[in-house]
DNA sequence: GGGGGCTTGTGAAATCATTCACAAGCTACA
DNA sequence: TGTAGCTTGTGAATGATTTCACAAGCCCCC
């Protein structure tokens, strides 16, 4: 039972990685959904494009309470809508890139995450060479003006792309200036304190899964 | 009992992701272990590393078999040796990059994959305006040239950074000239024939993650 | 208004992954 | 040679996630 008429809260215990991950990807094809005109759009119609059972659709979205309409489905803008809330979508999200190099300079550029609710506020390196670049639209920034602007801007998000060995400590600086969440590109471990959200993308890793699964036949 | 005289074979039923995954970290914590010059180490010191536990990594390894010995631990040259034959890094893997746009051209110019085996031998895009240009000793080639260059140069692996509308059809190219797995990082769902392996890396699913969490408290 | 054909939401069952707990085995040293 | 102190390797237990299976509910049409 849900009308959508107030914001919600979603009194969560505790919910699965993967599937948040995949309310994620529901969420990008309601939106290709959309944009074709569809109104409605069954839990089978959405596990096949996530590669996924009907089942797993209906339990991942039950967590969060219940959005359909038994035989129909839901409304393709509805549980856009809710997802998104769900997801904490419906208010932006103020990110900084500590690091310039080629990967910080990528993300900083992509598309994807300002049409997503993120907003890149600041681009910091400590090379002075590349202090000043424009990067569509935004200026690197030294590094050493990290704190002050997370005091002004208060932005929650900081990705990481500096070498693994810098990692650690700009973490470090990060958090105690107030960030509450770190998307890691670096090749390293790092540890944050508590109340701090940590996730880490790592590339070789990514190929390395490749090579095992080309190694071992289709076992993964 | 497994005495590295010849090479092994890991006769695998099936493996967890999960499981792929840790290695390849413990892999990297092994290499700067071996770097600073200890010649052993414990499952608690490789679980300490990795955010994880002595019991798990005994169990990630029990699967391919034994390289420890009790009352010692791990030595650091004999394991990363075996790790590094689980994940298939014992041969050098070929990495064809299509789409030479600012994520493509960062992966094509990143120090990491050489580093551990990953051979970039081609990166290909559509634009004229592209072709011809210079990546770190590779030049930019075009499209069209995708097939020729597949049967010539027989890479196995093809990294996918092209926008998302085009992503689909390309896959379809390299895995019909031969490319035996992908890894996707289009913003778009995608399928691939039997036989071919697909991972798909989001940025924005990353941080919608993050998200997530940050607004329904610590819960994932 | 009633029946047929769908599709959701959800407990229960099954599968999969992690943690526990301990016997077995190694080294060091008396 | 025997004992103490570690650490591995691994079945068994626990915990988490996915899948199953079906009652409940909705729409359409007769």
């Amino acid at each position: 039972m849900n009308d959508f008429t107030s914001p919600q809260t979603f009194p969560v215990k505790h919910i699965a990685e993967s599937t948040v991950r995949r309310l994620s990807l529901y969420l990008r094809f309601l939106e290709e959904f959309e944009a074709k005109g569809h109104e409605t759009i069954s839990s089978g119609e959405l596990a096949a494009f996530g590669g996924t059972t009907s089942a797993q659709v209906r339990k991942d979205l039950s967590f969060f309470g219940s959005f359909g309409k038994r035989g129909l489905g839901y409304s393709v803008k509805d549980l856009t809508a809710a997802i998104r809330e769900i997801l904490g979508l419906e208010h932006p999200w103020s990110v900084i890139i500590v690091g310039a190099g080629k990967i910080g300079a990528a993300l900083a550029q992509y598309r994807g995450f300002s049409s997503r609710g993120f907003t890149v506020v600041g681009v910091y390196d400590k090379e002075p060479a590349r202090v000043g670049l424009k990067l569509d639209g935004l200026v690197v920034r030294p590094e050493s003006e990290l704190e002050r602007d997370i005091h002004r801007l208060k932005p929650q998000i900081a990705v990481i792309t500096v070498p693994a060995e810098a990692a650690q400590a700009l973490v470090d600086r990060v958090t105690a200036a107030g960030i509450k969440a770190v998307l890691n590109f670096a090749p390293a471990p790092l540890t944050v304190p508590d109340g701090v959200t940590l996730r880490a993308v790592n590339m070789a890793t990514e190929l390395e899964i490749l090579a095992f699964t080309l190694t071992n036949g289709t076992t993964v």
